[in-house]
DNA sequence: GGTTTCTATAAATTTTATTGATAGTTTTTA
DNA sequence: TAAAAACTATCAATAAAATTTATAGAAACC
């Protein structure tokens, strides 16, 4: 049994493919189905069930999996206990996040992040948070930027900062004329809403308490971008709420229709999240770092209440 | 990397040397001098310090060699799960077994388990406590079994039995008229004592709660078996304590010297001991189902006050 | 100071992994 | 439903790697 066999092992899984796995592997396609068989005829057992299109794993073969991820993600541990040890902080670290916080939190702190350490190599992705838990789980990211608390036991978190909610309210909507919002006040069924997936649309609903079916309305709209929202809000189509981070770029028209909320604000956890397998450590504890200091100027901490990112079940 | 190299880094630092190191692994030492060069160079970093003899882990080959047991660990994992999935229970198993318990224990239980799991193949070793706690963790040993507790995290323990301790009192002795024994009658300085090492002496020493030191005895003895034990008692140069498992194959004429304690009687716990990584579970689930039950019918339940195995410091 | 013990190195050899070509299936498409 | 496409297994050839034998060189031992 080698590592190699096992890493084979995992991109055969993932991919449900050999051809797919291979190219990920930069092997060709006979390598895989040797070593793969090599290892399966050494322990004795079928891993994949090839007579399934796409190729399943059989039960053991899922047990196997497991153990094989750990086993291969030991191994890189390896290699991050030297670099620790020689104060390396560098290599390529993949960093996913959450559409909702790139655009605006990207551009903070990836100069800052760059020209402090420029021996890392970030590697961003804008994921959603499922897509982000599936990946660190694989090992396929190193870390990323969520809403939290995730309640996921495999994965860590650490809180860069608190972002309260705004509400974005056009003229002429029942609101408009309040100076302060009330968390009372808001109505699912004039709220514009981002695209299933999206765990801030998540984080509104639950904010609103009740989530009534909009079966019932006139219209239902969802966009895929805030940007898109407060244009779709500007046209009267109803009011939305942004993340705080947000209205720092917004024109001054526009601003006039930001409303606050009274304290306690709602607001969204953000955290970096990565694997309990802790790799790259020094990096999750740079980026926090950065990123904690840059947010420190730009949110003035005020009382919150934590809205959960997880859509109701 | 591979595991082979992560295995040669083990031997070599458990043996303290290239050439031992090679033949345990059965391959030649030039094998290990370049599968290990080959780790290092690729790691940029040296694991093992070559200037000094014997041969030394340097600071960062410490932290190298405990992950690379991990990984080699979690490796062997692998044919486990598979071996579980089946139902086999076979195999090599190694198991350690203190001095005290063994020559009592080992004929109870060996044939019955032998003929229930044919299939296992024993390898049974003779080890002080302390040199059974060295091979669970360095992987030598599959199980052992001791007298516990012994308060180490990295070690399992499934209590077997509690074995109370029995008097063997001489003619002449001064508690020979005792009917049954208190553990305040005991006097560490006319009690024989086994050699040092042994955890069951530590047991008997910390039964008679102040431990003095012999230097004002006119005499010390110690000896390495609990058989010499009784002759040297018979010749009236002390009493001592024995297993309860032991008093059970002595002859007539010894056996009117055995004083029972009063309850609740002080007692040994004894365990079957295993490493947390949980290899070989089967295995030794099984040997605990087969030593409780030949248990069950040799020593009956009485109110026992478990002593501690262990030194005192 | 010679002997022993030990590790590193070099070249030869064996073993293993990988590849390119292709055959045999199954699935998809027309 | 026949043709095409997609996919995995197999085979022989090749590349890469681990291992060995032989030996040199350094340190420890007597």
């Amino acid at each position: 049994m080698t590592i190699t066999q096992l890493y084979y092992v995992l991109a055969v899984a993932e991919n449900q493919n050999f051809t797919k796995a291979a190219e990920k592997c930069f092997v060709t396609q006979p390598t895989l189905s040797m070593q793969i068989q090599k290892l399966e005829a050494q322990l004795d057992v079928q891993i994949f069930d090839r007579s399934k299109k796409p190729i399943e794993l059989t039960d053991i073969g899922r047990k196997i999996v497991t153990q094989a991820r750990n086993i291969v993600n030991e191994s890189y541990r390896i290699q991050d206990i030297v670099d620790q040890q020689k104060g390396f902080i560098g290599g390529e670290f993949k960093l996913g996040i959450i559409p909702t916080v790139m655009p605006t939190l990207l551009p903070m702190f990836l100069k800052t992040f760059i020209k402090k350490h420029p021996k890392i190599k970030l590697i961003i992705e804008e994921l959603t948070t499922e897509e982000i838990i599936t990946r660190l789980k694989e090992g396929h990211l190193d870390a990323a930027i969520a809403s939290t608390p995730l309640e996921d036991e495999s994965i860590k978190e650490r809180v860069l900062y608190f972002e309260p909610f705004v509400s974005y309210i056009p003229k002429g909507h029942r609101l408009y004329s309040n100076k302060k919002i009330e968390i009372s006040d808001l109505d699912i069924n004039d709220m514009l809403l981002l695209e299933d997936g999206h765990c801030f649309r998540d984080g509104v609903i639950n904010l609103c308490k009740v989530f009534k079916k909009h079966s019932d309305d006139q219209f239902q709209l969802e966009s895929g971008s805030i940007e898109t929202l407060i244009k779709l809000s500007n046209e009267g189509l109803g009011m939305t709420l942004l993340p705080f981070l947000h209205t720092l770029d917004i024109n001054d028209k526009e601003r006039e229709n930001l409303h606050y909320f009274n304290e306690p604000a709602p607001a969204r956890e953000v955290s970096i999240i990565y694997p309990k397998s802790e790799l790259k450590l020094q990096i999750i504890e740079a980026l926090q770092d950065v990123i904690s200091g840059i947010i420190r100027g730009a949110i003035a901490f005020q009382d919150v209440k934590i809205i959960s990112p997880l859509p109701k079940k």
